[in-house]
RNA sequence: CGGGGCGUGGCUCAGCCUGGUAGAGCAUUCGCUUUGGGAGCGAAGGGUCGCAGGUUCAAAUCCUGCCGCCCCGACCA
C-alpha cells in the first residue's frame, strides 16, 4: 500500500470523547470513526488488524474440528420464544417489525440459530460431536456504551457451540476450546488469565473467561501468584483468619442507640461493637411471578454484600435493593436498625413472608450486635444460629486483596481490573431441550443433545492489544496481528533517488511476502515518523539522506532501536530480526 | 433509569457569567523559503454556534422543551 493513495486519517491531537488509552489511539491513528454511541465504523487500518485477528481465529478454530458458518444476524421471534429469552433478554435486544407486522430482532449470540439448525439435521449419536461456529456482527442494545470499542452495541464475535451425545463429549470439546483460546490469545499477543465465572442464570455447569488485566476493563478477577487461583470477583472465594467470640448472654439484649445508622456509627458509639462483630442486615426483593419478594441478606459487619452471589445463591433470580418504603412497610423500622432477630415474626404479622440468607463467615459467631428492627435500638449478645432463623447460608461476600487463598495454605489473593475478551461455557442441554434437539444413543434412546458455548470478542482482541502495548507515541502492535508488517518511510519523496530506493525495496519486501506500507507522501519526514510510530507498525524502514551511501536505517517501533543496513541487505536483515523477536 | 458534564469551521478549544457584525491554534488550498522527529512567512476558502420554540429593537450568549455525545452509578451470558 502507498501512503499516499490509502486511508489513514490520524489525528494530531486526542479526540475530546475519549477517556481510556485504546479508544484515544484508534482514533487517532485512523482506524475507527465512532457513528453513534457504541456503534463504530472500521476504517482500512483497523479493519486489516482484525483481518488478522480473524485469521488467527479460524486457524485454531479449523484446527480443533471447526466449521465455518455464517448465519443470519436478522432472526424471527418465534426461534427466540422457543428458548424464552424473547422475554429473558428484555431491552437489551434490538426489536423490530417487518411490513407484515412479523416481529424480528437483531441476533446477540447465536444458540437459537444453530439450535434450530441441529434440531432440524441432526438425528443420531453418529453426527456427533460436531463443533460449529462463525464469525459476525452481534448486536446488544447495551443500557451504557463505553470505552471506545470496549463495550458497544454492534460488534463482531467468533461464536462457537459443540454438540454431543453426553457430558463426557462435552468436557473434550470444552477442553479444545480452551487450548484453541489460549493458542489464539498467545498469538495474538495478549497476556491473559483464565478465570472461574459464574455460570448464573445460564443454567451452565462450568465456565471460564479469557481476561486482560487492564485498567480499562469492567471486571474484577481474583489472583492467587501463589498456586494460580484465578476466579472472577463475582465467584471468588477467599480464607479469613477465624474470630473467637467471648460467650455472650443467653438471649440478645436490647439497648438504645439514638442517632445510630451505619455500621461505622455504632463502632464508635458508647457500648457499640467493631465491624467484624457486627451483623450487616440488608433487605433485597428478588423476583418473583407474582410481585417482588423479600429476603434478608446478612454479613459481617465489615464484609460487602456480592449482589451477583446473592442472585446465584438463590438460583440465579434477578435480586435489587428494596426501596426505603418497602423496608418499613416489611419490618416497620428503618435500614439503619435492621436486625435478622426475630425479623421473620414481625415480617409475617405484617403479612408478608421474609427469606434469610446469611454468609458463611457468620456460621457460629456469637454475641454480635445488630440492629433491633426499631429505631435507635440495637441488640447486643446475638448468637446467629441460636437467635437467626437462617433459611439459608452462602458465600455472599465480596473478597479483598491481601486475604488468604482459598486454594492453598500460604497464597495470598489480589484483585483487580480485568477485560473480558473470551468466555468458554458448558450449556449443557438447555437450549436443546428447549427447542427439541434430540439425537438417538446407541441404545436407541433418545437424548437432549449437550451442547457448549464459545464466544471471543473481536474488537476487543484489538482494543486489548492496544491497552496492552503501547507507549506515549502510540500503539505498538504484536507482529502478528500489526495492520502492515513494515513500513518503508521516503523522508524526502521529491529527491529521485530516495524515492527510487523506496520503490525498490517496497517491491522487494512486497515479492519477500512482507505487508508493507511505502509512506510516499510528500510530508515532513518528522510528520512521517511520528505518523508511523502513531499506527504501530512494528518495523520501520528509512531512506534517507544516507542513500547516497547505499544504506538504510532499520528502526523497531517495540525498542526504538535503529541500525543501518545496505540497501541490498535491508530484506534479510528484516527477516532476521522478526525471527529473533518470534518468541 | 438516577447523577454530572459537554454540544461553536474537519480536529482541539476560546467567546456565554454581564445580549450588540463569530474568534484562535492545528488541518485544507495557493505562493515563497525549509526538508531526519508533528516547519516559517504571506494569502485564501470554510461555521444553520445541536434542533425547536420563547423573551428582546437585537440571542452563540437569557428562558423552556427536545435531541445527541461523554463520565459516574444502576444495569449487563
Amino acid at each position: 500500500m502507498r501512503w499516499s493513495h490509502y486511508f489513514i486519517p490520524t489525528l494530531r491531537e486526542d479526540p475530546a470523547d475519549a477517556e481510556v488509552v485504546s479508544h484515544k489511539l484508534l482514533l487517532r491513528a485512523g482506524m475507527v470513526r465512532q457513528l453513534a454511541a457504541g456503534i463504530y465504523s472500521y476504517l482500512p487500518l483497523a479493519y486489516r488488524v482484525m483481518q488478522k485477528i480473524m485469521a488467527i481465529i479460524r486457524e485454531e478454530m479449523n484446527r480443533i474440528g471447526g466449521q465455518e458458518f455464517l448465519l443470519p444476524a436478522l432472526n424471527p421471534r418465534e426461534i427466540w420464544e422457543e428458548s424464552g429469552r424473547w422475554t429473558a433478554m428484555g431491552d437489551n435486544m434490538f426489536r423490530l417489525r417487518d411490513r407484515k407486522g412479523a416481529d424480528l430482532c437483531l441476533g446477540m449470540t447465536h444458540e437459537e440459530v444453530f439450535t434450530a439448525i441441529a434440531r432440524d439435521e441432526l438425528r443420531s449419536y453418529r453426527q456427533l460431536p460436531q463443533i460449529w461456529y462463525q464469525i459476525q456482527t452481534k448486536f446488544r442494545d447495551e443500557p451504557r456504551p463505553k470505552s471506545g470499542l470496549l463495550r458497544v452495541r454492534q460488534f463482531i464475535m467468533k461464536d462457537s457451540y459443540s454438540f454431543d451425545v453426553d457430558r463426557a463429549g462435552l468436557d473434550r470439546a470444552y477442553e479444545l476450546h480452551r487450548e484453541a483460546y489460549c493458542r489464539i490469545f498467545d498469538r495474538c499477543g495478549l497476556k491473559y488469565t483464565v478465570v472461574e465465572a459464574s455460570s448464573g442464570a445460564m443454567g451452565g455447569s462450568e465456565s471460564s473467561e479469557f481476561m486482560v488485566r487492564t485498567e480499562a476493563g469492567e471486571d474484577m478477577i481474583v489472583v492467587c501468584e501463589a498456586c494460580g487461583y484465578a476466579a472472577n470477583l463475582e465467584k471468588a472465594t477467599s480464607r479469613i483468619a477465624p474470630i473467637e467470640d467471648a460467650p455472650g448472654p443467653d438471649a440478645p439484649e436490647e439497648f438504645p442507640t439514638p442517632g445510630v445508622r451505619t455500621i461505622e456509627d455504632l463502632t464508635v458509639f458508647p457500648g457499640g461493637a467493631p465491624a467484624d462483630r457486627q451483623i450487616k442486615t440488608l433487605v433485597y426483593m428478588m423476583s418473583a411471578e407474582d410481585g417482588p419478594r423479600p429476603l434478608l441478606a446478612l454479613l459481617r459487619g465489615d464484609h460487602q454484600l456480592h449482589e451477583t452471589k446473592l442472585s446465584d445463591a438463590l438460583g440465579g433470580v434477578a435480586v435489587r435493593p428494596a426501596h426505603p418504603d418497602e423496608i418499613r412497610d416489611l419490618l416497620g423500622a428503618s435500614a439503619g436498625s435492621l436486625g435478622g432477630v426475630r425479623a421473620k415474626e414481625i415480617a409475617r404479622a405484617r403479612g408478608r413472608e421474609l427469606r434469610i440468607v446469611a454468609d458463611l463467615a457468620l456460621r457460629g459467631r456469637r454475641n454480635m450486635t445488630t440492629g433491633a428492627n426499631r429505631d435507635d435500638y440495637h441488640l447486643r449478645g446475638v448468637d446467629v444460629e441460636r437467635d437467626i432463623a437462617v433459611d439459608q447460608w452462602a458465600d455472599l461476600r465480596i473478597v479483598n486483596s491481601g486475604e488468604g487463598c482459598p486454594r492453598c495454605e500460604g497464597g495470598t489473593l489480589e484483585v483487580f481490573k480485568a477485560l473480558e475478551v473470551g468466555h468458554i461455557f458448558k450449556l449443557g442441554t438447555k437450549y436443546s431441550e428447549s427447542m427439541g434437539a434430540t439425537v438417538l444413543t446407541p441404545e436407541g434412546k433418545e437424548v437432549p443433545i449437550v451442547m457448549g458455548s464459545y464466544g471471543i470478542g473481536v474488537e476487543r482482541v484489538m482494543a486489548a492489544a492496544i491497552e496492552l502495548h503501547h507507549d506515549a507515541d502510540g500503539i505498538i502492535w504484536p507482529e502478528t496481528i500489526a495492520p502492515f508488517d513494515v513500513i518503508v518511510t521516503v523522508t524526502n519523496i521529491k529527491d529521485d533517488r530516495m524515492r527510487e530506493a523506496g520503490e525498490r525495496l517496497y517491491a522487494e519486501l512486497r515479492g519477500a511476502g512482507f505487508d508493507v506500507l511505502l509512506d510516499d507522501r510528500d510530508e515532513r519526514a518528522g510528520v512521517k515518523f511520528k505518523d508511523a510510530d502513531l499506527i504501530g507498525v512494528p518495523y520501520r524502514l528509512t531512506v534517507g539522506k544516507k542513500i547516497a551511501d547505499g544504506a538504510v536505517e532499520i528502526f523497531q517501533r517495540r525498542t526504538k532501536r535503529a541500525s543501518e543496513v545496505r540497501l541490498s541487505e535491508a530484506v534479510a536483515r528484516l527477516r532476521e530480526l522478526k525471527a529473533q523477536s518470534r518468541p
